[in-house]
DNA sequence: AACTATTTATAAGA
DNA sequence: TTCTTATAAATAGTT
C-alpha cells in the first residue's frame, strides 16, 4: 500500500512475513478499537501467527469469554453448552442411582430398615434366605474342589516320596547312581496342602466390615450414604 | 479520513453510527482476510453492534471453536476445560463405583459368586445370616405394631357400637332425641382393621424381582451390570 | 449504494 | 524493533 502495490498472497520470506504480521496486527487492533469507540460496539479478536503465537484484542467494556458465550447463544453453536449440560444431568442421575444402590446394600446388611413396610421386609427376608442358600452351596462346591485338589497333591507327594525311597535304595546298592533332587517339588506340594486346609475354618470376619468380604466392598466405606 | 478528519469518540447520530459500523466492519474483515493470507495466520473476530447484532469473521483454514480452545489453553482461562475435565473424571469414577456396587448387590443376591474365594464366601454367608436375623426382628416388630394398632381400632369400634346401641335405646324411649350419624366413623375403623390383617400373610414375592422389595431397587433393572 | 477529497495504513528501505 | 516516506487503501461526508 505504499512504495508499490502488493499481491494478496502468502509472503514467502519469513522475516518479511513476521514484520508484516506485526504491522498489520497493530493496524487491525487500532481499527477495532476505533470501531468500538465510534460505534459503541464490542469486538473480540483472537489471532494465531504462523509461528503459533496468540494475540488478543478485546473491547474494554467486555471480556472475551462474554463475547464467546454470546456467540454460542446467538448461533446455537453449542459445541460446549449442550454437551456440558448433558454431562451435568448424567452426573446427577449417576449420583442418584448410586445413592439408591447404597441404600439397597445397607438394607441387605440389616441397616436402614425403618422405612420398609412389613410386606417389603418379608420379601427381603425370603429373598436373602434363598441367596444365602445359593452362597452356601457355592461355598461347599469351592471347598470340595479345594479338598479334591489337595488330595491329588497329597497323592503326588506320596508318589514322589516313594520314588525318593526307591532312589535312595538304588543309591545304597550303587554309590554312582545319578543324583536327582526332588526335594523342591516335594516341599512345594506339601506346603500348599498344609497351608490351605487348616486356615479354612479359622476365619470369622467382623459383620460390621462388609468391605472385607468382597473385593469391591471398599466403596461403601469411602462413599457413605448421604441422607 | 476523508472529507475531513473525525474525532475518535462515539457517534451520536444513530443512523450515522450504524452506517459507519457497517463500513468499518467490512474494512476490518477485509484487513483480517488479507492478514490471514499474507502472513499465514488464523484470525477470529466476533463483533456485537450497539443494537445487539452479532457478526463474525473466521479464517478459512480454521473454526471459531478451534481458535477459542487454543485461546483457553494458551491463557489458562480455562473456566471451562479444567471444570470439564474434572467433571469427566468424576463421571468415570462414579460409573466405576456404580459398577462395583451393583456387583456387590448381585453377590448378596446369589449371583456372580464364581470369582469369590472360599474365605469370601464364608464371610458373605455369615454376614447375610446376621442381616437376615435383624430383618426378621424388624419384621416382627412392624407386625406387632400393626396388630396393636388394629386392636386399638377394634376396641374403638366396639365402643362406637356400644354408643350406637345406647343411642338407639334412647331414641326408642324418646323419638325427638337428636340424630347423630356415627356410621361413617364405624365403617372406616372396621374397614381399616379388616383390610390389613388378612393381607399380611398372603404375600409371597418373586425372589428374582428384588425391585419389588424396596422403593429404590428399580435401578438394578434399569442399569444392568456390564461385564 | 456510489462518489471523491482526504486521511490513514503500510511496503520498502534505512 | 522503529522511523521514514512514497504510495495504496480506507473512509467521512456528500449525492
Amino acid at each position: 500500500m505504499a512504495r508499490g502495490k502488493i499481491q494478496i498472497k502468502r509472503i514467502e520470506n519469513t522475516t518479511n512475513r513476521q514484520v508484516t504480521y506485526s504491522k498489520r496486527r497493530n493496524g487491525l487492533f487500532k481499527k477495532a478499537n476505533e470501531l468500538t469507540i465510534l460505534c459503541d460496539a464490542k469486538v473480540s479478536i483472537l489471532m494465531l501467527s504462523s509461528t503459533g503465537k496468540l494475540h488478543e484484542f478485546i473491547s474494554p467494556s467486555t471480556t472475551t469469554k462474554q463475547i464467546y458465550d454470546q456467540y454460542q447463544r446467538s448461533e446455537g453453536v453449542d459445541l460446549w453448552n449442550s454437551h456440558y449440560e448433558r454431562m451435568q444431568e448424567n452426573l446427577k442421575k449417576l449420583k442418584e442411582v448410586n445413592r439408591s444402590l447404597r441404600k439397597q446394600i445397607r438394607q441387605r446388611m440389616g441397616d436402614c430398615l425403618n422405612e420398609l413396610s412389613f410386606k417389603e421386609l418379608l420379601g427381603l427376608e425370603q429373598d436373602m434366605e434363598e441367596a444365602v442358600k445359593v452362597i452356601r452351596e457355592r461355598k461347599y462346591k469351592v471347598l470340595s474342589n479345594q479338598i479334591e485338589t489337595t488330595n491329588k497333591k497329597l497323592k503326588q507327594a506320596r508318589q514322589i516320596n516313594k520314588n525318593l525311597l526307591i532312589e535312595f535304595d538304588a543309591r545304597e546298592d550303587d554309590p554312582h547312581y545319578g543324583l536327582v533332587d526332588n526335594r523342591g517339588d516335594y516341599e512345594s506340594v506339601i506346603g500348599y496342602s498344609t497351608e490351605i486346609v487348616p486356615r479354612m475354618f479359622a476365619l470369622r470376619l467382623q459383620p460390621n466390615q462388609p468391605n472385607l468380604h468382597s473385593g469391591t466392598g471398599s466403596d461403601l466405606i469411602a462413599y457413605p450414604l448421604l441422607e
